[in-house]
DNA sequence: CATGAATGAGATTTCATTCAT
DNA sequence: TATGAATGAAATCTCATTCAT
């Protein structure tokens, strides 16, 4: 067999590089065949370096996993809060924004990933599930909570308990983050699996005006939907 | 509690008794831990029997996965079409009883794992997933859009496409289904996280009557909420 | 390449020898290279076994080790202390029996390399080290130098401190015992090495005697060296 | 401790010392433990240099090894035979210096150390065995061993065969040096150690006169014991 | 049927050595 | 020269599976 001249493995020493290509190639595998399944030279094949060069950056697999997560999780949170402050609008019109936003944030990015692998691995790693939970679940919920609580105070909402309500709101983004990443990255396209964005804004429609008919129909002026959808 | 009043051989009793409580064994460990990270003598250990009596029962582990994904998903869908040709009452009625209903198959019992691990396991078992897909989405899908296009075709529902209109019905359960056994599971109570139940009746309340104050504010008729709790 | 009919690797389930086999193998190889350089695969090789049954019994390398170290001091010094009791004659001829007996049992057979390989691998193991000295050299050595005692306090000896003494008299025993397991055993037998059996006789000797010529000469009647060699 | 006069530029200067540093290193860390536990990293690190620096010297970790144990052992035998020659005293004398000149250069020195690891090593480098075999051992017993046969011839000593004295003499050393880079090096002083000092003054006294009282008990003149202590 | 000792392929991790900078 | 990031062979250890009892 003739030996391929010099197929240039071409040793790159990229130091400052390396542990964010490593993440990303972590993340992608661990949300694809969760953190048991993936051999860790695969991920370091995925990153494009060799087995031992994972383990310059990460002291173990399981320290890897921790890192991903972490370092996924970031500010976004912060920045919810930021825009919050800003807002000028009606509550609905905030919580709808709020919605898109993290569809966009989480859905659409391999971020939305992390939420598959929490639920997944939660048991597994407890003390990774309560930062997840300190870091991004609460803080998140209760951003929602505090537009729900303003809304019902300055009588746009009917009387809800926030906390409850956001459980009620978020369940449907979730769920499409999370079929996204698993049956719907089967290929498995059953019948009339209808697209998320048009899930989205029904979802908000009936959350504010209600899934019934009213008799004479007119809708509540305080929200009006997506702005040019 | 009563005794059973056959003893009945032990071993009799058990031989017959073993391919379910493998299934029970290791469904709880497949929800727990993940497929990859639960180990054959695990299941067996949990079921009572050696690492080989499983073997027996099951050719692999692999085997085993798929058994408990068939296994608990079983008839269940078939018994909701049944009670949706029963029903008399308004669609509003019979959304809400099919919610509650699920939340109380699912939510309250080991079988709700079945979707944490197919949610997490899709990717690894395609063909398991079409399988679940097919037999338990895809039915229990069409059951509800059938009920939302009744209520629609008869006015009671406004005009949605039915699809999606399920996603977003859907979306609130399932959440707190994964939830309870991932972080849930974990001992994190972080706060002020409602109980299901009330998450529940909130849900069908804010989809048909909406989360929007409404001026004269008296309720649709047709959606009477839980009967008396 | 025609295949061997079936070379019969013959499973044999023998749970009672397997310890006792695994460490024996891993004492001799052990000695041979250190526990560093000693792969537990080959371990296992010498045993008859496979890797995965070598960790069936011990869940380490390390505590295989352990087991070793262990299992190889016995009850060997309270074998001595009984003998000590029982004797009647001088105290040079205990201290020459003893010294004899020691080199039959650790300068004859395997376990004698232990030394070797606490000597070794003391700085790596040290809590093993202390269990060592705690069980092995402690009790030796106070026996022995119980005799001392005994002799000094009798007349039979000179002044001299018997913990001091102990440290003379077993040099050239413990030497010879090393050097067996090391350079003794690499084939060297560099010019005129004399055979173990001599050196100890002659140390005898001169222990007691001295090794001056003294005018007179006669020897002191206390001591009669070895009874027939 | 006045400094050196001579600052020169760090670089130049070290450059020079590289190897021996490095020997240095090596050796400290072998002692310690052992070839096969040592890491290259870990040498390169106590002299102060990088990993790779290592290479420039040695070309692979096993030659590092030999070249320890040959720089270590050096010129030292040489200036043995030229003290033999021009002492004048006794032989017992001789004996006395050449064992405590023994100690102060193998016991007080890390060199003493360079037979630990080959006591460990021998199996592992049988041609670094019989190198230092050929150049320590040989010729140190041949010194040795010419001293008690002048004696011999003398009439100073008792008819022994100087070969097989030479390993009842160098037994305690040996014993004293090893121990003290193994179990003495763990913090195990275990009750009542003797210091080495003593052990070797005894030794010689019991070496030479015996440990058996004596009637008269006059010490034979041949032998005065350490000039001052 | 049931058991659990034994197996060995394969996963994780280490570390001597190389080589681009 | 000196560095230390990168490599990959090799070691430790795990666990799905087999099979003698």
């Amino acid at each position: 067999m003739p030996r391929a001249p010099i197929p240039a493995p071409m040793r790159q020493r990229r130091k400052e590089a390396r542990p964010q290509e490593l993440l990303d190639a972590a993340l992608a595998l661990f949300v694809e065949k969760g953190f048991a399944a993936t051999r860790s030279e695969e991920v370091a094949a995925r990153a494009g370096v060799s087995k031992g060069t994972l383990y310059l950056y990460y002291p173990s697999k399981e320290e890897l996993f921790k890192a991903v997560v972490r370092e996924s999780i970031g500010t976004k949170i912060a920045e919810g809060v930021e825009e919050l402050g800003k807002h000028q609008g009606s509550m609905a019109d905030l919580v709808a924004w709020m919605l898109r936003e993290w569809w966009e944030r989480m859905g659409l990015t391999p971020a939305g990933g992390i939420h598959k692998i929490m639920l997944s691995e939660a048991r597994n790693f407890p003390e990774l599930a309560k930062f997840y939970d300190d870091e991004v679940i609460v803080p998140s919920c209760a951003l929602l909570a505090e537009v729900v609580r303003r809304g019902v105070a300055s009588g746009e909402f009917r009387e809800v308990d926030p906390d409850t309500a956001v459980m009620v709101l978020i369940g449907p983004v979730l769920h499409l983050v999370l079929h996204q990443h698993s049956l719907g990255a089967c290929g498995i396209d059953a019948g009339p699996k209808p697209e998320a964005g048009k899930v989205l804004e029904l979802q908000l429609e009936l959350m504010f005006e209600g899934l019934l008919n009213r008799p004479r129909g007119e809708r509540t002026p305080a929200f009006k939907g997506q702005p040019s959808a």
